[in-house]
RNA sequence: GAAUCAGUAGCUCAGCUGGUAGAGCAACGCCCUUUUAAGGCGUGGGUCCUGGGUUCGAGCCCCAGCUGAUUCACCA
C-alpha cells in the first residue's frame, strides 16, 4: 500500500527518536497517579494532592508558541490541557527534548506521559505543567481530528466531524478516539448490562454458560450459522437461543438461572439486526409470566434509574417512561383497539381476508398464528411507544410455552414492546413434555410447507423434560435494543463496537520483488503504482506501447530525473511470460 | 432484493451555464514563554470512484459498473 506522506514523515520520525536514544514503545510501566478526571473534580476542592503527579494520554491537539507551548492529551475519561516550557522539560544546556523531540518528532495522535504539577492559567484553565515528558507510543497515521469549539452561549460546535458510518464502524478505534460521545455510548452499554447483572444476582439467580457450538439448534424460530467439528466429523451450529439448555439447568435443580448470550442468526441485517446479537435468558422455577412481568418492569425501571436517574428516556423524538406499572394488552385486545377488529375468533381463511383487508403481506406457507403475528407487527408494533406488555399469543407461533390456563388456542406469553420494537419475550415455560412433542411435530409439519424458520426437533431436550421440569417463566430480553433505547440510538451498530460490515475492498498488491523478477528496475516502481499498476495481472494486461509511453511520462512528472527511462524491449519484457 | 442519495487533498466540504482543481483544518519550514478553533509568513499535497460516450474541451452532461449510506423488503 502506498504510504501518504504524512504516514512516511512519521515513520521518519519514528526512526530518528531512536536515533536520539529515545524509544518510541517503551516497555516499563509509566506510573500514572492521576487521570483528567481526578483533576477536573478535585483539583479546586484539594490542590495540595496535586502538586506533584503524573499522567498519560495521546496528544489532541497542539498550540506552540515558541520556547513554550500548550497541548491537549487525552486519557480514557477525557482531555487536559499540559503546559510544555522549553526551560522547564531541558534545565541544562541541551534542548534537544523541547526542541527537536517535543515539537519536531511527535505529532497528534502519540502517546505522552508527563509529570508536573496542576495550576490553572490566567485564562482560566486547568493545566498540567509539564516537569518531565516522557513518549509512550508513536503513532503512524493521521487521525482525523475534529476540531471543537464553544461559542459565548456554551454551546459546542464541532468542525470537520469523523462521521462517515463506514468509517467509523470499520475502524471503531478510531471513532472512540476522536468522538468522545461514542466512548460513553458503549459506557452505558456496559452500565445497562451490569444493572441487569446486579438486579439478578440480588434475586439469587446463578449466572451460568451454556454452549455456542450446539449439535441442533433451538429455542427460537430463524436460520443458523452452519459449520463443521473435524474431529467428530458432525455438523455444529452456532446458536440462536441458549433456551432449550437453560431450561435443562431448571431440570437440574437450579431454580434460577440466567445467561448474557451472543445468539447468531443467519438472516438479513438492518439498523435493527446483527447476526450476532446479545440477550439475557431468565428461567426462574415455580413461576409464571404474570409473575415474570412485574419482574420485567421493576428491572427494566431499575436499569433507567441506574443510567439516567430517572424512569424517562428520551429517544428520538419521544419521551419513554418506564416507570411502573406498564400497560398491558392482550395481543386480540392489542389488535382491536388500533384496527377495529376482532379475530379473536377467527379461522385462517378468515385470517387471511383481514389482512389483505389491512394491506398486511402474507403468504401461503403462513400458518394461523404467523398470520395473527404479521397482523399485529403491521397494525399495532409501530405504534407502542411507552413500554407495554402485550399477552397471550397464538399457540402455533410460540411452540415452547405453556398452553393458556383459560383461553383455548392461546399460550401464557407475553412480550414488552417499546418504542415501536419488542424488547423482550417471555413465557410460562412449557414443562408437558407429551405436549411439547406435539408441538415440535407441528413445527416440522410447518417446516415441510417451507417455513424456513420452524424449529427442530431436539429429543434430548424432551428427554429431560419427561424427567421433570416445575413450573418455570422464562424470559429474553434483547440487550442490543435495550441499550439502542436507553442510549438513544437509531442503530445497533451504534451499540455494537463491531458491527457485522462487509468485507473490506482491499486490492491484493504484488511485492516489490514480484515486479524485480520481471525486469522491472527497482527505482520504477514507484512510478507503477503511480500509474495503478500494482499487481503483476495489471502489469501483464497492459498494452506495451502505451505503458512504455506512460512510465516514460510518469517518470518525468514525478521528477524522477536521475531515473533512466525504460526502453520499449525491456518493457515489452516486463509484459511477455 | 428494490428505491433514493453520495463518492473531489489526510479530515470536513465548496466547485456557477461544460472552459487552467479550491477553502478551512491537518502536514512541512520559519517566527513567537499563559495559548485555547492560538497567531503571523511561507511550502507541499489530487487516478475529481472506475470504464465508456457526447464535445474543440467533462469534476460537471449521457450510459454502464463499483463502493457506501439511508429507507423499504426480509427478520421473534
Amino acid at each position: 500500500m502506498a504510504l501518504s506522506e504524512q504516514e512516511l514523515h512519521r515513520r521518519e520520525e519514528r526512526q530518528k527518536l531512536m536515533e536520539a536514544g529515545i524509544n518510541p514503545y517503551p516497555s516499563e510501566t509509566f506510573e500514572i497517579t492521576t487521570t483528567t478526571e481526578d483533576i477536573h473534580q478535585n483539583f479546586e476542592k484539594e490542590p495540595e494532592r496535586f502538586e506533584q503527579v503524573s499522567l498519560a494520554g495521546r496528544l489532541m491537539r497542539r498550540r506552540i508558541m515558541g520556547k513554550a507551548s500548550f497541548a491537549e492529551i487525552q486519557d480514557a475519561a477525557g482531555r487536559i490541557q499540559i503546559y510544555v516550557a522549553r526551560d522547564e522539560i531541558c534545565p541544562g544546556e541541551d534542548k534537544s527534548l523541547y526542541n527537536t523531540v517535543f515539537k519536531q518528532l511527535l505529532d497528534l495522535g502519540d502517546i505522552v506521559g508527563v509529570n508536573g504539577f496542576i495550576f490553572t492559567t490566567k485564562t482560566g484553565e486547568t493545566t498540567v505543567h509539564v516537569k518531565e515528558l516522557t513518549v509512550l507510543t508513536k503513532s503512524l497515521r493521521p487521525l482525523p481530528l475534529p476540531k471543537e469549539v464553544q461559542d459565548e452561549e456554551g454551546n459546542t460546535k464541532t468542525y470537520d466531524a469523523f462521521t462517515d458510518p463506514e468509517q467509523r464502524y470499520r475502524q471503531r478505534y478510531v471513532d472512540l478516539i476522536v468522538n468522545p460521545k461514542v466512548r460513553e455510548t458503549f459506557r452505558q452499554r456496559t452500565k445497562l448490562v451490569s444493572s441487569i447483572r446486579n438486579f439478578l444476582d440480588g434475586q439469587g439467580y446463578l449466572e451460568v454458560e451454556t454452549p455456542i457450538l450446539q449439535p441442533l439448534y433451538g429455542g427460537a424460530a430463524a436460520r443458523p450459522f452452519k459449520t463443521h467439528h473435524n474431529t467428530l466429523d458432525m455438523t455444529l451450529y452456532l446458536r440462536i437461543a441458549n433456551e432449550l439448555y437453560l431450561k435443562r439447568l431448571i431440570v437440574g435443580g437450579f431454580d434460577g438461572v440466567y445467561e448474557f448470550a451472543k445468539d447468531f442468526r443467519n438472516e438479513g441485517m438492518s439498523r435493527f439486526h446483527n447476526p450476532e446479537f446479545t440477550q439475557v435468558e431468565l428461567y426462574v422455577a415455580y413461576k409464571d409470566y404474570e409473575w415474570m412481568m412485574d419482574l420485567v418492569e421493576e428491572m427494566i425501571e431499575r436499569a433507567a434509574l441506574d443510567l439516567h436517574g430517572t424512569t424517562e428516556v428520551q429517544v428520538g423524538e419521544n419521551t419513554i417512561n418506564f416507570q411502573r406499572p406498564w400497560k398491558r394488552f392482550t395481543m386480540f385486545e392489542a389488535i382491536q383497539h388500533y384496527t377495529d377488529i376482532d379475530i379473536s375468533e377467527m379461522d385462517e381463511t378468515q385470517l387471511r381476508e383481514t389482512a389483505h383487508q389491512l394491506n398486511v403481506p402474507i403468504d401461503d406457507t403462513m400458518g394461523k398464528g404467523k398470520l395473527i403475528d404479521e397482523i399485529f407487527g403491521e397494525t399495532c408494533e409501530p405504534k407502542l411507544i411507552q413500554p407495554t406488555f402485550i399477552t397471550d399469543y397464538p399457540v402455533e407461533m410460540s411452540p415452547l410455552a405453556k398452553k393458556h390456563r383459560s383461553k383455548p388456542g392461546l399460550v401464557e406469553r407475553f412480550e414488552a414492546i417499546c418504542n415501536g420494537k419488542e424488547i423482550c419475550n417471555a413465557f410460562s415455560e412449557l414443562n408437558d413434555p407429551i405436549d411439547q412433542r406435539e408441538r415440535f411435530e407441528e413445527q416440522l409439519t410447518l417446516g415441510k410447507r417451507g417455513d424456513e424458520e420452524a424449529m427442530t426437533l431436539d429429543e434430548d431436550f424432551l428427554r429431560a423434560l419427561e424427567y421433570g421440569m416445575p413450573p418455570t417463566a422464562g424470559l429474553g430480553v434483547g440487550i442490543d435494543r435495550l441499550a439502542m433505547i436507553m442510549t438513544n440510538q437509531p442503530s445497533i451498530q451504534e451499540v455494537l463496537f463491531f458491527p457485522q460490515m462487509k468485507p473490506e475492498a482491499k486490492q491484493a498488491e504484488s511485492s516489490d520483488q514480484e515486479f524485480v523478477d520481471r525486469g522491472v528496475q527497482p527505482e520504477l516502481i514507484p512510478v507503477l503504482h503511480k500509474l495503478g499498476i500494482v499487481t503483476i495481472t495489471q502489469l501483464q494486461e497492459a498494452s506495451p506501447n502505451k505503458l512504455h509511453n506512460d512510465v516514460c511520462g510518469m517518470r518525468k512528472k514525478m521528477k524522477l530525473k536521475e531515473v533512466k527511462n525504460p526502453t520499449k524491449e525491456e518493457v515489452e519484457g516486463w509484459i511477455e511470460d
